[in-house]
DNA sequence: CTCTTGACTGAGG
DNA sequence: GCCTCAGCCAAGA
């Protein structure tokens, strides 16, 4: 395996583990917070790649708040992780979506 | 090796 | 609010 591609996926790994439960954020903050924003694609498929894992990618979504992944878990699986950890998703969309969000640029400074 | 696709994002119309 | 475009880069056909 390549050094300079595998760890930035062990990295997005490793900071989604660190998202407080109840909390949320996106594939480009999370990109931001390792490089370069524009690798929010690689992130999502860093959490192709998780399935499996123990990370909780269902805490990841877009910069809207939608639960765009919530295909790749099957079903309404996504939703209800979220919900169960006290975040309210309506129509695939968390509701007080600022008021969850977590950045880890600023959380884990 | 080339081309397309994709769990994304921000800017512009 | 919706559509399009450009930038990003890995994986699959």
């Amino acid at each position: 395996m390549n050094e300079s591609t595998t760890n930035f996926f062990q990295d997005v790994y490793e900071v989604v583990k660190l998202i407080p439960k109840g909390r949320v954020t996106s594939y480009g903050a999370i990109a931001g917070y390792l490089g370069s924003k524009g690798k929010s694609r690689m992130v999502g498929w860093a959490m192709h790649g998780a399935s499996g894992l123990d990370v909780p990618a269902h805490r990841v979504l877009n910069s809207k708040g939608e639960l765009t992944g919530k295909a790749h878990f099957g079903g309404d699986r996504m939703t209800r992780l979220l919900e169960s950890e006290g975040v309210q998703v309506k129509n695939d969309k968390v509701q007080h979506f600022k008021k969850h969000f977590w950045d880890p640029s600023v959380e884990l400074m």
